[in-house]
DNA sequence: CGGCCTATTGAATTTCTTCAAATAGTGTGG
DNA sequence: CCACACTATTTGAAGAAATTCAATAGGCCG
């Protein structure tokens, strides 16, 4: 799905806002993740445009936001849901790079288009910009532009632990460590990680981790049979053994 | 070899200055970066600014700039040279996630600490600031930050390429990709590149592909075996048919 | 010339993948 | 409610790719 089939408009559930805004911010401060998201910096003035500039987006699961080379206009937030980053070889292996959670961002662009495809991996909503006025605020509220950094700097820091990970890790190690990541960030999320809910399926782990579906269900199997942890289903993992699986996580 | 230890002072045969500034720009605007360089954006002023701030460090090959988990205190462009990133797994498996040419920058943490190995991987020079005096010029030019951010997401999408490499290509393709990449690079900063000089060893290459020593070896002999490069020496490669190589590098 | 380091080549082994089949879970329609 | 189909996952066996271990070759320097 592109950019310009993407719902846009309110969402009855949500608590961050919708588009007619009273140049307050009751709607932005009451957001689910603003403490958390790039706009936690901005004061009220600064707010309160960005709250009358954005718009709120639904995904549904396996939706797409927007693929690799579609031209870069947009920026978004996740208050709900996760998306996927993912990039392909013409012969369709994927690798995907990354997974975007509630108060994270995506869609700064190094160039004129996208670098890679972002996808829902279930029901999701986003609070959108478009890249002008975001440029345009952060010309106005150079503060902006620092959180942007940091966070694009924490982002660059978790791909550099990724490439550690595919280069040089094997099987049991990366299975290990996806497992031990997933459970801290979920738990920065505070998020329940006792059983540690899998939002994705084998073949997103797979293509995460660069391996097969075959090779991580085995793996799995192997942590399990080691009474390392247990899976009660086929997306709900309890960790038995922490120490044991950080160890292996770790090299 | 840690920060505190680089050589700092005045370089006979270096075009960017020295730390005693007359509150001019002609020795930035003389530098040989300085167009590529963050700093590129900065007007005349916060130039001068920075030139009085600026310190000149220099590093021999195999040095090193500054280590995993060191405090991350300072920020560098390189001006010569070239330095290698790398990621080590406790039992010594390494990852190389990037080098860094003349013109980029480095030292820009998540956190307290740098994330990774710096070391150059010849007689390498840097322009050196310390993070705070960075910050603060940053505060003062908001355009300084938006280059910055520009900079890193560029950072940030190199880094997603290389993790479909490193997770989705096989030994001859990741090699091959290797080759078109670094002789874009090269001749993007107007070097020669026939023969393309391979300015880092095997074990360099084969840490920074996710292969093997041998592999390397055996993949370049394979493309050499098909004409595709010749080898005239171990660190040069003539490549005969970028064609081909391109196609295989693309997956 | 000899030693040392890097790179190449060869053979055996391991890990992971591929191909194939079985199982489990989910939802649909009768 | 059950039979059926569909999908995701697991499991097994065979195969391929890359690694490991071992030996050789090629440069460079004293």
């Amino acid at each position: 799905m592109n950019l310009t089939r993407a719902h846009e408009g309110p969402l009855p559930d949500m608590s961050c806002g919708r588009r007619q805004s009273r140049a307050s911010v009751r709607i932005c401060r009451e957001c689910t993740v603003q403490t958390r998201a790039f706009c936690a910096v901005l004061d009220d003035a600064a707010l309160a445009q960005m709250e009358r500039l954005h718009t709120i987006c639904c995904l549904a699961g396996e939706e797409s936001l927007f693929m690799e080379d579609d031209a870069a206009i947009a920026f978004f937030t996740v208050l709900k849901g996760a998306l996927r980053l993912s990039k392909l070889l013409p012969d369709g292996r994927r690798q995907i790079t990354g997974f975007v959670l509630p108060g994270e961002f995506i869609g700064l662009a190094a160039g004129e288009v996208y670098a890679h495809n972002a996808d829902a991996l279930m029901d999701t909503s986003l609070c959108r910009f478009s890249l002008t006025d975001l440029d345009r605020i952060g010309q106005e509220n150079p503060e902006l532009n620092s959180r942007l950094l940091a966070m694009t700097n924490s982002n660059l820091s978790l791909a550099q632990d990724h490439m550690l990970l595919l280069g040089r890790m094997n099987a049991l190690e990366k299975t290990a460590n996806f497992l031990c990541s997933l459970r801290t960030r979920v738990a920065a999320a505070d998020q329940p990680i006792d059983p540690l809910v899998l939002p994705m399926c084998r073949a997103d782990i797979a293509d995460y981790l660069g391996l097969t579906i075959e090779t991580v269900s085995r793996t799995l199997t192997r942590l399990k049979a080691n009474n390392i942890i247990s899976l009660p289903e086929h997306n709900l993992v309890r960790i038995n053994d922490i120490a044991a699986l950080t160890q292996l996580a770790e090299g």
